[in-house]
DNA sequence: CTGAATCCCGTGCGATACTG
DNA sequence: CAGTATCGCACGGGATTCAG
């Protein structure tokens, strides 16, 4: 009475591949209220995170093809930032994390 | 049009705070496979996750109630591991993950 | 066999500086 | 403003030892 069938793993693996790293679910959670983010107001939702760590996780989910990265043609430069539509696939998850949270943990005291 | 309120933060960040660390993902998914699963059982399975890598980790999902331990009163000392009820709840999102992996990844070559 | 504690090394990440 | 590159340290986590 296994829960879960092991042929299923492969995918899982695969999965976690992407949204394995401390910000991943952050940043595309950010995106998903926002619809769309230029850089700075990214890096000021996430404080602290640091400069490298979020242009690290931004190039990482782009590679991933989870976010599309828009750039202007201006300057000073202005880039920007929303789900791609496989980002967008993944919103249900996102939601039930959201649900499963309010579910089963409580919230914080005060 | 953004596609989560951001109400759903907190609830958010409180289920990150549970299943955040590189291997919490992998060990639900081991006892969400067999049930239950000895130590050493899961040890072979994550391999080349570390003692203290496992112990840490089986503590932290213990802590947050997700798995529960079983300690039979025997020498050697036999214990083993599966998922608590909090820990059931949150298997339709593995099985999200999974389905979410065979859609949307490619299954690697060779 | 499982688990706690110690020690110590490698590297992830923070800080900083530089480019466009 | 956005992004890359470099350097150096802290700390996560690997190896090992001891205990029950």
């Amino acid at each position: 009475m296994q829960h879960i069938c092991r042929t299923k793993e492969a995918p899982f693996l695969r999965t976690l591949a992407i949204i394995n790293g401390k910000w991943k679910f952050r940043i595309l959670y950010e995106l998903a209220c926002e619809t769309t983010l230029r850089y700075g107001e990214l890096k000021r939702n996430l404080a602290p995170i640091t400069h490298k760590m979020l242009s690290d996780q931004l190039k990482d989910l782009a590679a991933d093809d989870m976010i599309v990265r828009h750039i202007y043609p201006e300057v000073p430069p202005r880039v920007d930032y929303s789900l791609s539509p496989k980002g967008l696939t993944f919103l249900p998850i996102m939601v039930a994390l959201c649900d499963w949270g309010k579910e089963h943990t409580a919230p914080s005291k005060t």
